[in-house]
DNA sequence: TTTTAATCGAGACGGTACGTCGCGTCTTGTT
DNA sequence: AACAAGACGCGACGTACCGTCTCGATTAAAA
């Protein structure tokens, strides 16, 4: 999925002689009624029965402007979703890795409490079966944060905060693993709350096992 | 979603007088081959594209059968795929903890990765958009896993093996979570197999900090 | 084009056991809702903007229902047309040659100026370019009609009335022909009414040329 | 129809200053490109599915620029068929009037054999459904050679070839109608060839009827 | 020679209708 | 009574063209 088709090309560069129309006033605007559109309806009624045509008559816009950006209705949610939620959840260096952790994955489950966190969640769901869709999430939601988070736990084990021999990926999936676990896999009263993640971290940074002294 | 509507009944008991037909030979016939047909289809060209149409065709069945017994495609292949799935992955208590777990999660790895596992892995992303579904993947799929693993947790727990104080299902979190992690969360070169599940333990049952005299 | 698909089948015969759901009741209606439909949007607007989805929403019908009996709109406007135009225009025998056409073309010139003729001449004009209704306006409509004609100026001809050498379809042309040139190919001033009929019939039973002791 | 919208204006004069450009060598060269296109593409696959899309294409044309000049396909068509049409079945004038009739008569049936005339047909077959055209085809079509057919059978009156109480159009009719029952009407074996012409004008000329003496 | 205004190609835009697929309901014999 | 068969109303799909509307990029004329 490489979507937009046609990439909306930035302004801020002085000569924009020959963009595409839609680049333009007019497709601009369209451009964005239709992600508006999309995730209007995504909330109203589902990701499920979002559909091209509900989101062409919401918009205004007549379906053939939506296919020549868009191939199907995941790939405007996924565009509509990404364009706000890439900020909402930063990865922030806090004083130690454990506070980092902290504050990230409340962040975290406060996304996914929120309109397009559950929009996301659904398109994550949508991906175990559309390989473009797989892609997607993966190239501009998941690997740029796991790609910091990387380098911060690096510095923590310079630091010496964590086991310099650990996998990075290894302890991202113990960590964020534990947060999606509870977040797509159905299971009674596990709640998505700041007082798991601080449950959580306890465990992880505390360990598991009887640790002599520690009691 | 209270699938199978009519649930099918053992015919291992003496008396069978009020079952409902369907339930004697000639629905039974019908029931079976519907409940391969969807396993087939979805196996030949992926989950989507499986219909209550295409089932009853494959099966030479009337759609009026098939909606006698189930509601919607994911309630067929639910069915179709637990009862070979729940006893594909057990939980058996090993001579350790970290053994136990060992075992059942590769066997988990092992389920994912085949013809089952790939249906249910997309189940489960349906599920999040139908409620439905949701609730019978936890209760036919996942609690009763969870009840098991949690018993053998305190098992552990009592001989001293992890922490009396935790939260069991926190622990199954960080444990099955980073699997389910890599599974369901597009991440690249995130391999799921059994070395991973070896350097899972080491990180969960090692513990993450640097401990003094570890090194 | 063999329209419809399925024979509207007589109900007439005692044992109708296995018609088609759409010859019986239900589907009889659609079938007459939909023929209905087509020739009240025709009168309405012109047979170039009737529509299959208008028709359907007209009838209260599904689009599907309508592709199921016809494959375009031509099709069902020719079997609307035709169930009724046929018994509109007949051809009966009358006390002499001159007198049966003279009856036969008022007719049919009465016919091309009511509501059905006005789309029979349209789809005599789609005709030209559509293959499948050229061979059911000539099975149909066209054909039947000649037969008849033949055989009655075949026994004028044993009457004596005319020539027994000539080539009956060489006859049919030239009075039918004058009719069909002045409805289709656009000439001013070319009314087609009942003045021209006779007109028309003096030259041919009369001649064109000048006889001798004719003056 | 009034198309052209802008006339071609013949270069031969001495002054041109005024003509719109496209009249100029720019223009006539898009002009000529868009005529030869819809020929092309109306022989390739049938009228019906000539577009004004694909004539641009075809023609490496914007479709701007044909609408500029033209209001739909029909008149881009009949443009491009009447200026090679016209001159293709000439009426001119032979010693007796049943000569120049069958001289007539036979390049018609050569001409709507050809190319041109299967398109030719197709408009005027379209012509029964859009008033513009129909106005066109009589304009450019058929009144110019009525009225020079009519001249030609007035001159055969006075010669005392045929009745002089007879109405030209109506002669026309039945010689033309003849024709035209053959190309548009259709009927079986109904061939249109020089075989027909030379019998139809035994029958218009000789007379239907059983004559005294003509056996 | 340079300007300038009409016309050009290209193609996006809002629309309408197409013909198809699958839904879940229904109806009709058959088993 | 449940079954196979399949028609039904419905909603959405993705596509083809419509006729309108910007856009720079040619031109060929006037300045």
């Amino acid at each position: 999925m490489s979507f937009p088709r046609t990439k909306i090309i930035s302004m801020s560069n002085g000569q924009n002689k020959s963009n595409p129309p839609h680049v333009q006033n007019r497709g601009r605007k369209a451009t964005q009624a239709i992600l508006d559109a999309s995730l209007e309806l995504a909330e109203q009624s589902g990701l499920d029965s979002v559909t091209v045509e509900g989101i062409a008559d919401y918009a205004g816009v007549a379906k053939t402007t939506i296919y020549r950006r868009w191939p199907n209705v995941s790939s405007i949610l996924m565009d509509a979703v990404l364009s706000q939620v890439n900020a909402a959840a930063p990865i922030e260096e806090q004083s130690t890795l454990r506070e980092t952790f902290a504050v990230s994955m409340k962040l975290l489950t406060k996304l996914y409490a929120g309109r397009n966190g559950k929009i996301l969640r659904a398109l994550i769901g949508r991906a175990q079966v559309e390989e473009s869709l797989r892609e997607a999430i993966e190239t501009r939601w998941v690997e740029p944060r796991r790609k910091l988070a990387r380098e911060l736990l690096r510095r923590g084990m310079r630091r010496g905060e964590i086991r310099p021999d650990l996998d990075t990926d290894v302890v991202l999936d113990l960590l964020y693993g534990a947060i999606y676990h509870r977040l797509l896999v159905p299971y009674k009263n596990g709640k998505l709350n700041e007082r798991f993640v601080e449950v959580l971290l306890d465990a992880v940074f505390g360990g598991i096992t009887v640790r002599p002294g520690t009691s």
